[in-house]
DNA sequence: AATGAATGAGCATTCATTCAT
DNA sequence: AATGAATGAATGCTCATTCAT
């Protein structure tokens, strides 16, 4: 009698197709014409299932955040130490990327931009960039306990690590061939093996 | 007496007006009108001194990267050796942003998004990131000449201190609340202390 | 036993939506998603029952105009002379609207404005506004009658009457905060009383 | 050297076009393609002019109640006692309509309608009617002093003269066959006659 | 140099209506 | 009877750019 939903996987859809549009257009010019028709749909169903634009860039900004945690979470299962892990963590970011994806790097970097001017923008981003430094807090808290050292500046070197991490997607996607190949994650490990008094690995 | 030109300084304050509502309203929302009026100009006058909105903003990325390498300048006047330098660019650049302004450094993450799509920007970006970069290493060699030690990794340290400057900038403008205070310049400073196999003071 | 159509139920119960919609949105704000969700059912239920939207706003007019006509009926049950009669009829008309309900004098005055420039609801507005001059006439020319007067200008009369009711509804729709209490039955009264050479009662 | 403003010209022409578009297609029908056309204006320019198509229609409203306004005075211009003016009034409103031109009466009635829903033109709306609410009462207790008689209801009778016009306004244009000739200039005087103790000629 | 009216393409969004289920 | 996804046309509005003055 009545018709099965399939709200859920064409939002999913629509949000990949801003993905899409987005790091090859930047958000102002990913019209919702461009993402209906990267989505194969009509303008009109974008609007049936989302109410407005910039409510698919937040869906966008949580699924990025998402896969880029679970993207963690696989590199980290095989490991068995606290220092496995914070390696796990760091490759799982910049040895390729959130999702091994450049779409998704640039979608990420243009993110960030919007996040200056859009305050609702701004918040989910705020929220995923919190998240990520509990993270890396906790990853760098465990590793100071395993080596029974005294934790120290543990904010502050969580807060250099991400900042390496966006600057290096920022670099990837606007400038890839001034870049040397691979320096990010090299870097961002010495930069952890300084503060443990010793190399991580 | 034939009337002077004031065409440089109209492009100035044309330029200078991009930055102020580009910091506020990003690339796309920064209107001819919008520019004009925080100008004090009309939006016609505003296509006779520039082409195209586009080489506005071109002309922004130059000022923004000349300020920049200015301040660094600025800084590093008193110093009398490579390490001092060093120290100089690293405070120039991080402790309070290019031209200590909030809002250039808020344009410039919103240049380094536009620089992901636009292939003009994109270029100019490059060419700032390739002289930022050179700079980063021939302050890093001297660092290491000065020392008489072999050098090591210069470029992959130079992108990641490139790489957490850019973050850093990102970071500041789209969630300060999130960010411990000072951490930047000082993460950086270890970094560097690192690989020259002691702090660089 | 096979299932019991409700059709007419839900016609009435879309009706009813749609003057409550409209009293607040107006007609064309009144979307089918609008009226369907204040109705409690879903869109595509609404052109099952109903073909067109027009088609609903044709069947609320005469909806309305069956309630008022109701509702002078109720108040002129216990009259037992054409003057009471009359009387009734002003009472129930100005005394608190048709229906006693400001939301269906508010949408019957935005009827009126959709009679102007769509014909279908115009022509049914017309039968309404002639069967409620026929009425008037009948009343007074029964108040004529009965004194043994000889009946004068009961047209011009009749229209007066009708006239002030509508634009009383006008301004109690969109200006009740500017207009006296009461006014328009006591004046209503007023002149059908110098007719008659003498008060109604 | 600086072009010479036409705004204020445009503007009219703006205001002028809706009035006869809005007649014809009510409010939200009257599209700003339609305007622009029937001005033989583009699209753009009446964005440039005005800033939203509610602002053309508050505009609309004080141009009809300065015309409607004006109107008066010129039929009062000969008029040389508190007697004549009033009559002078009644004529001006209901002889012919405000401006004496079908269209705007079809108009105002449509803008009574927008202010049930729209609280901007409510707002000026309840202006206009408290302006002809005042001019009215001037009038009438200028009757009962020329006369040395006691004012008596002058609000009321003064609502219900403003109510006959609304009224009639709406009946002439959505049903107009219905309505008997001059019914409402001629009853508007009856009314006043009655309360003045004698008919106002 | 400077003005500001004018253009035309493009934008996000709304909505009555249709239809497979 | 009922659902809700889907369509396509239309709407108000924005904006870089042009140009007569």
């Amino acid at each position: 009698m009545s018709r099965r939903s399939n709200t859920a996987q064409r939002r999913a859809e629509i949000v990949s197709a801003l993905l899409a549009v987005m790091a090859e257009h930047g958000y102002e010019k990913a019209s919702i014409q461009l993402i209906a028709r990267k989505a194969g749909l009509t303008p009109g169903l974008l609007h049936y299932h989302f109410k407005t634009k910039s409510e698919i860039l937040l869906e966008l900004v949580k699924t990025l955040a998402s896969l880029s945690r679970q993207r963690y979470l696989d590199f980290a299962a095989p490991a068995s130490s606290a220092d496995e892990r914070l390696r796990a963590y760091i490759n799982a970011r910049l040895a390729t990327g959130p999702g091994a994806d450049p779409a998704a790097v640039a979608a990420w970097v243009i993110i960030g931009a919007e996040a200056v001017r859009q305050a609702d923008v701004r918040l989910v981003y705020q929220e995923a960039v919190r998240a990520e430094l509990a993270l890396i807090e906790a990853l760098l808290a465990a590793c100071f306990a395993e080596r029974q050292q005294p934790a120290a500046s543990i904010p502050a070197l969580a807060a250099a690590l991400l900042a390496l991490s966006e600057g290096a997607f920022q670099l990837a996607s606007a400038a890839p061939e001034a870049m040397p190949v691979g320096y990010a994650a090299t870097m961002a490990m010495a930069l952890v093996g300084q503060a443990l008094g010793q190399p991580p690995d």
